[in-house]
DNA sequence: TTCGGTGCAAATTTTTTGCATCTAC
DNA sequence: GTAGATGCAAAAAATTTGCACCGAA
């Protein structure tokens, strides 16, 4: 079907390397060392690529869509203040599909779980403007409300 | 923080008349009767909706971002053919922060699960299309393969 | 040799933004 | 009265597509 070709491997090997790539960040690690790839063909590489299931995808509001070569199932965690993506520890839940079944006539086939919440960076940093602001103020100590 | 307009109110009104709207679709909803308003404006109170927790999002890859009124957690289902949405059958699982709390400082907040499969009509279509294939060819019975 | 892939750039699609005006509080 | 919201239209961001040429099978 797909042929193999330069840029289809550049592609994928970009995507092996790096953790949640998207596209465009894939297209300017390659354009680096083959300045002639354009976007149009990266685009149309990971296209042909997760729609034979070699990569998946990461679907991440208010950005691009991300790509991930991690072979094994797994879910994913989303920053919601940076964006930031990191596989979850929890483990593949083989049994997901089964016990949602009866949603009225779909076959299903596979399932993500996206987690949200704060980073590790962001929460220090939301930690340190914190002691910022109470410095600044008069040392509110009982004032009840 | 965010006062109450008109426009407001319609979006999401309409967001709650529907089933899961995109931006669109909330847009051509309101415009029929509401002339003067704007896709930004949508764009803006789904930004206040979503940022407040009043409405829920839903990502479908290749395609836009969906909305969603229903108040109780829950997951959907979505077809990988047509890209129907509809609400799951498996019950909000609470535990499941807790079971991938590991995630390196992650402070987890809320969790979405996306089951992908065919939905009912696409399922229907497909098998009057094999139908079909099978009457076009020469009734091949029992070829070893 | 043939047909799918590529590069390029323009087109689409989806969402955001600048600015003058308007209006909820 | 004032700061936030709106309408408009242009811009930005993300992705797809048309077409002439190239190259893998």
């Amino acid at each position: 079907m797909t042929r193999k070709t330069i840029q289809q491997r550049l592609v994928l090997e970009a995507a092996q390397r790096m953790r949640h790539p998207s596209a465009e960040e894939i297209y300017q690690a390659i354009v680096r060392k083959h300045p002639n790839i354009s976007r149009g063909t990266v685009y149309r590489n990971l296209h042909n690529l997760t729609a034979s299931d070699v990569l998946g995808r990461v679907l991440i509001p208010g950005g691009a869509e991300r790509f991930d070569a991690t072979t094994p199932p797994h879910y994913h965690a989303v920053c919601k203040l940076c964006g930031a993506v990191q596989d979850a520890a929890l483990p593949y839940q083989d049994r997901m599909q089964d016990a949602a079944a009866a949603c009225d006539g779909f076959v299903l086939e596979k399932h993500d779980i996206i987690f949200w919440g704060i980073c590790k960076e962001c929460a220090t940093q939301i930690a340190a403007q914190k002691d910022q602001v109470e410095e600044e103020r008069p040392a509110k100590p009982t004032s009840g409300g």
